[in-house]
DNA sequence: GCCCATTTGTCCGTATGTATA
DNA sequence: TTATACATACGGACAAATGGG
């Protein structure tokens, strides 16, 4: 499972052990992982070693944490569809702790940021999913 | 400058305080940061205090590290307009380390999903911008 | 090309605090 | 209240990459 030898760092290897078992499915999501200490335990690394490999997951937005209990995969929440009509710029960053605490985000998620009409609207990218309509548009021919 | 009796997170306190001065433009796009060892002395907290509070930042896309540099500010890179004609879904997620990899992505950059005419798109979202045209649209730039 | 000081990265250990159940 | 579990903080040690001389 972890290859002390390979030279590939250890939480490295404890973080894709771990997402592969996530994406796969075989860690349903909403379901608890090991605790840390028995994470550490059955891989033979330090304890410190797994939360580093966790702090991975947690960035990536695959995992939550909450203190006092295990680690869960991150639930899929119920996608809003917003809708802007006309010309409209969309692009991405990660938020920063004010706007992660506004919006209720978990670690990992990005920001949503639609400029059209002059302003600029912000969304959760785990809960928002942005739908661009030209004005009058027909549905037909898409880019590519 | 960091308050040892706020029980506020050291690391956090840490991470803040820089933020503020790259935010605000104190400390340049591109400008080295102080050492990790020096930003301990300054500070009066250990270096893993200061290596925990750099990983936030780093998470949110406002730094990059190199081993044997210092960290430094992320630059901003040109951005490429990527334009959709008709209907067009657009979120974002972080991207795996597959994705980081081949789209050269830093930390801290979400990846932007396009999804229109029946095909999914992936863009780096510190360098891709989506944009919606009211008429007499054309697609420029294309995907990597 | 090579050494050397600097710097970040990895790993371990220990201790303590605090939230959960 | 108690046990479990995650969070914070410090310390030391060594590895590996960078950049300058």
């Amino acid at each position: 499972m972890i290859d002390h030898e390979s030279g590939i760092p250890l939480y490295l290897q404890v973080a894709d052990a771990l997402r592969k078992r996530i994406t796969t499915g075989e860690i349903a999501a909403g379901a608890e992982l090991l605790s840390e200490s028995e994470i550490a335990a059955v891989c033979g690394v330090s304890r410190e070693v797994v939360r580093k490999g966790l702090t991975v997951l947690r960035s990536e937005g695959l995992i939550v944490s909450v203190r006092g209990r295990r680690s869960a995969v991150r639930r899929e929440l119920p996608v809003e569809q917003v809708s802007v009509v006309g010309p409209a710029r969309v692009t991405a960053r990660m938020p920063t702790p004010v706007e992660r605490d506004r919006f209720g985000m978990v670690e990992g998620v990005p920001l949503l940021l639609v400029r059209a009409g002059g302003g600029e609207m912000l969304y959760p990218a785990d809960r928002v999913e942005v739908c661009m309509l030209s004005h009058g548009a027909e549905t037909r021919g898409g880019p590519r």
